[in-house]
DNA sequence: CGCGAGCTTGATGCCGATCAATGCATGTGG
DNA sequence: CCACATGCATTGATCGGCATCAAGCTCGCG
């Protein structure tokens, strides 16, 4: 478990400790019978690390503070747990704090597609605004924490303030932006460009977080890899061995060291031979 | 060209002339110097027969009339041409009055998918609101018409009409449903499934539409079908075909009418042999 | 009538699925 | 501390669905 980790902080596992960005920023209050104590769990958008990741992107002073009071709860859900599940009623979304989920939809027949996984910032359950339930799973693959975003109350602010709308309005376009993306992966490209497409989607939100961007821990399996991207787990296992022998990798299970991030690169576009 | 359609007007084909609810509403104006005109570009989501598949549902007779103050004006797109193209500045959304049109993203090297199709009442540019730049191209596939909406005016309305807010924020998550859906029929189905899907919810569409569920027209050739769900058009050609063997489907070119929709049905989920 | 875009159909081959066995890491209880 | 179980990953052998390549066919249109 224990990774490299400078002085400076080049990441590699966000539970390795603190870093200077993913801190949680425990707050000292003043507690009236008991004097100072910390709590580690005050919400608060204002002074959060991740605000320049997540809804409040380009909000001033005052917006965040109303978004303090709309944003007042967080949730804790273990590694396995479910943080809704399809059918759900719909009432809130989700910042992701801390950890790593994926979202998985399913067919009558019980075959299922992971459809992303999500990391700090992101957020989670835009789904359920158009039939007021949710219409995949969500479900962690690290203990995680998440803040609760109640819907009514994001839909009154934003009416209020045309910087919050408009940041909401963008998530949800990136989110199908995103989407079509997949599609595209999903619908026209071959198992080592998808792998690769993967690992570059992955290290760049990686790197935007603060982490490394050539060394890597995966969050999910191989089978939660191979049904995002359309694949049996032995493919993506064989890819990744292709890649390693290829130099362009190095594969110890899940950690991943990335070699040639240029080689990988030209896999994803169209730069064959 | 000409289709079975009674005075009742079952129709499978929205070109051979106005049933009750595709009418183009023509509305007789005032004009002071001319006396009584017909003007049939009138545009007015309180009048339009879509109202209740678009943008305005559940809009309140005041609303409307606002309404009809930012979709002031229509855009004509002959088939073949592009509506708007990746790279092009995003300023509004369309709705699709009549036609149907195609969107498709392309990677680095070309290969091009179709994303979506879009028939009456649906919305377009929802991607170009991300990055104020559209990330699609949509192509009218027969001659089209849409509804312009400036995003701006969009954004002001719907800040002050909490009804019109929320349904533009359920049409944006419904979109990420569907792209959720696509993704599973992309990951994890094969041919004869993906295409039964397909006409399933092409059907579906045209019926809430007042179109016969037994008879379509495809607007789209074999290879935008092969690139939608994932397939070459040798591939789509051959389902076509096998499905006609099986009885399920009869097919001409792109007149399809279906014999057995219980069976193709049962294709879409897990219910073979 | 003849051209061309789009559709159908056949023959062949390859990529990734499937089936199966082994390896590796972690955890648990004796 | 070892024996064993369990979950996940790797690797090999084989198979099958769809892509690819290659003719014809159909229909609308100048």
């Amino acid at each position: 478990m224990s990774q490299k980790r400078g002085r400076e902080g080049i990441r590699v596992d966000p539970h390795a400790g603190g870093g200077p960005m993913m801190s949680d920023n425990p707050v000292k209050m003043e507690v009236p019978s008991q004097g100072i104590r910390l709590e580690p769990f005050k919400v608060a958008c204002s002074n959060c690390n991740l605000r320049e990741l997540c809804l409040p992107v380009g909000m001033s002073r005052d917006q965040l503070e109303r978004l303090d009071t709309m944003v007042a709860t967080r949730r804790t859900v273990a590694r396995g747990d479910t943080l809704f599940r399809v059918g759900d009623a719909f009432s809130s979304l989700y910042a992701v704090r801390t950890g790593f989920f994926k979202s998985c939809v399913s067919s009558e027949d019980g075959r299922d597609q992971v459809t992303g996984f999500q990391m700090a910032g992101e957020l989670l359950g835009l789904d359920g605004i158009g039939s007021e339930r949710h219409t995949c799973d969500s479900i962690a693959l690290e203990d995680s924490q998440v803040c609760v975003i109640p819907y009514q109350d994001l839909e009154t602010l934003s009416r209020e303030f045309s910087d919050l709308q408009r940041q909401f309005h963008r998530i949800m376009s990136r989110e199908i932006v995103r989407d079509h993306g997949v599609m595209l992966l999903l619908g026209s490209m071959r198992a080592e460009e998808r792998l690769a497409a993967f690992l570059v989607n992955l290290t760049q939100r990686l790197k935007t977080r603060g982490f490394s961007e050539s060394a890597l821990i995966l969050r999910m399996t191989r089978e939660e890899i191979g049904s995002y991207l359309g694949l049996k787990l032995e493919t993506v296992s064989r890819t990744f061995s292709k890649f390693q022998d290829d130099g362009l990798l190095e594969v110890k299970q899940r950690h991943i060291r990335i070699l040639d991030a240029a080689g990988l690169q030209s896999l994803v576009n169209g730069t064959p031979c």
